[in-house]
RNA sequence: AGGGGCGUCGCCAAGCGGUAAGGCACUGGAUUUUGAUUCCAGCAUUCACAGGUUCGAUCCCUGUCGCCCCUGCCA
């Protein structure tokens, strides 16, 4: 079905299904990814894509595609179109598995039936108040509704002019009976039908009745064979009912099996809070570089496969936890490493007139398009007598440790000469520098060194003024400035947005060699990050690059690395 | 005594009665024309806590503590 992932690690859940393999329960593994279509989906999402079709793949049996479709006033097709992208972008393939809750909606309504006429299903009157008030709380049992006598004769007849429009939104619904005393509320004569007028995106108006999630769900998984139905643990209290279901109905029963969702430092996962900040527009939509969305990260650079290692590094269990984003990002940069050209950029341009250098001579050298494979060929650099590095490669007065350049310092040009800070020019009115005069030693071309010279250990990125294309690069960072937004008491999440997360660079450079740059190609700029060439607004004329993520930095402190608990 | 879960290194996570894998992070050091990559080395005498069973327990039993989820006609 889909191309190989990364073989599965063991978890409890691999577990139970080598067992129910071995005891013969079960002789291949079917599961299934069933989103909602009332939002993107997002890195959490990811894990249960990798999860579901991982152990399909590994256990060579199928993994199907299914939108829980029951809610038609939160559910949107542009969901079901992104959602479908996005699965496939991850890498995994359905092929012909693709299904919807509701197109069991008639089968569900048969099921509907059957438990009213084993008296195991009631149509009740109450009103939401009502209901809410004989449901009981959490410590103190709830109370039969006065309609839990109605005869099966009666609830059937009920149910079905329910169907047929004869009742008013939320006049009347359907529940299970089994037990308004037991302590898990889920079980308390839950609601199986509700009136609801909407029109849905697959079938418009044929229904004014839709199932809701437990009746659906597992029902769902039932007709599919599903072997395995993996949910994450906020679904534990509702597994009694999902079991209690299948066996009222005498359907196919496949195990529920809960497993904690993914939670990332720096960012929030919960689709509610997401929707808002696409809608209040703190975001430019749900595939803002800064999103946590698989569409997000995409056009952020991040590499599918990326996400697959990271799925997998980050394992299955049942305990909450909050993953750092640091493994994401290496993940990132594992594989941005190996895929990535490298390039020279340059962010925040500073003028260096190389002043022993002949005016209007050129020069190209030679570098390797990847520092480990030469298969990926080379790319010529052009240099000149006036050239651009970054502002923060020069400091005026340089800690012992810095060891790029400052007055009378010495640095090497990646892939050419050495160069001497002469004189430092600055604004007379800002006192800003705003060029630095420098002299190049000849025999230093290309990264030679002479015999007897000295080492030189700075090495810094420019570009030749003349050459350089120019370009725009956003700079992107984490989403919020505190590790666990959703969790700060007292403050809303929106207040911790970080106001840096975002910063466009209108007047950046780059190699000449990047013209020709693609849509969403990625490169290395070298000694600053992986950064990609924006899909929505980069123009073959004006590019747009976006960075992933910046390079392992040893120099810059760890406190000034947004590293903070 | 509402019910359901969870508690192994800063963050994840293997482990399933025989004496604590791995990853991220971090700290050293080597290589390096990216302060990158790569490479070596270090990083839990201890598994929430207290008892018990056992020759032996992170794994079994009992109790305690802590955290998460559950009172939508959402999923």
């Amino acid at each position: 079905m889909s191309h190989p992932t990364v073989a599965p690690g063991t978890n409890f859940i691999r577990n139970i299904i080598e067992e129910d393999l071995a005891s013969g329960k079960h002789k291949t593994v079917v599961t299934r990814f069933p989103p909602e279509p009332n939002g993107y989906l997002h890195i959490g999402h990811a894990k249960s894509i990798c999860l579901n079709f991982g152990l399909a793949n590994y256990y060579q049996g199928r993994c199907h595609l299914r939108f829980d479709d029951t809610n038609p006033v939160k559910e949107e097709q542009e969901y079901i179109d992104a959602i479908k992208a996005d699965v496939s972008w991850l890498g995994f393939d359905w092929g012909a598995h693709e299904y919807h809750a509701s197109d069991y909606f008639e089968a569900l309504y048969g099921y509907a039936e059957t438990l009213v006429e084993k008296g195991l299903a009631y149509v009740c009157d109450l009103s939401p108040e009502e209901m809410r008030a004989y449901r009981g709380t959490l410590t103190t049992p709830g109370k039969e509704s006065p309609y839990r006598k109605r005869s099966s004769k009666e609830s059937l007849d009920l149910l079905r002019r329910m169907r047929a429009g004869e009742f008013a939104d939320g006049s009347r619904v359907l529940r299970a009976r089994i037990d308004m005393t037991s302590p898990n509320l889920n079980l308390r004569d839950p609601i199986l039908y509700r009136i609801l007028r909407a029109t849905h995106p697959r079938t418009g108006n044929a229904w004014c009745i839709y199932p809701m999630y437990d009746f659906a769900h597992g029902q769902s998984d039932s007709l599919e064979r599903i072997t395995h139905s993996l949910c994450t643990l906020e679904f534990q209290d509702h597994r009694p009912l999902y079991d209690w279901l299948c066996e009222a109905l005498e359907i196919y029963h496949p195990q529920q099996i809960e497993f904690a969702r993914l939670n990332l430092t720096y960012t929030v996962m919960s689709k509610r809070r997401l929707l808002e900040l696409v809608n209040e527009k703190h975001v430019s939509g749900w595939d803002d570089p800064r999103m946590p969305t698989l569409s997000g990260m995409r056009r952020r650079g991040f590499p599918p496969a990326a996400i697959r290692t990271f799925c997998e590094r980050i394992g299955v269990g049942k305990s909450d936890s909050v993953i750092d984003m640091s493994v994401l990002e290496d993940c990132v940069r594992e594989h941005l490493d190996q895929t990535a050209p490298r390039a020279m950029g340059v962010l925040r341009p500073l003028k260096v007139t190389i002043t022993n250098y002949p005016e209007g001579q050129t020069e190209e050298f030679t570098a390797a398009r990847h520092p480990k494979d030469p298969a990926m060929g080379n790319r010529t650099i052009p240099f000149s007598r006036e050239i651009y590095i970054d502002q923060d490669d020069f400091m005026e007065e340089p800690p012992k440790q810095f060891f790029r350049l400052g007055p009378g310092r010495e640095v090497r040009l990646r892939y050419g000469y050495v160069i001497r800070c002469d004189d430092v020019i600055k604004d007379p009115v800002s006192g800003e520098v705003i060029e630095l005069r420098c002299s190049y030693d000849a025999a230093t071309g290309g990264g030679a060194l002479p015999e007897g010279r000295k080492k030189v250990k700075g090495i810094i990125h420019w570009l030749s003024v003349a050459h350089a294309l120019p370009v725009e690069v956003r700079l992107y960072d984490r989403l919020f400035s505190v590790a666990n937004p959703a969790g700060v008491k007292d403050r809303d999440y929106r207040e911790l947005l970080n106001a840096e997360a975002l910063e466009a660079l209108a007047q950046a450079f780059v190699e000449p060699g990047l013209a020709g740059a693609s849509s969403g190609e990625s490169f290395q700029f070298e000694r600053l990050g992986y950064f990609c060439v924006d899909t929505k607004d980069s123009k073959p004329d004006r590019l747009v690059f976006n960075r992933s993520v910046t390079l392992r930095d040893a120099w810059t402190k760890p406190e000034t690395k947004g590293n903070q608990p």
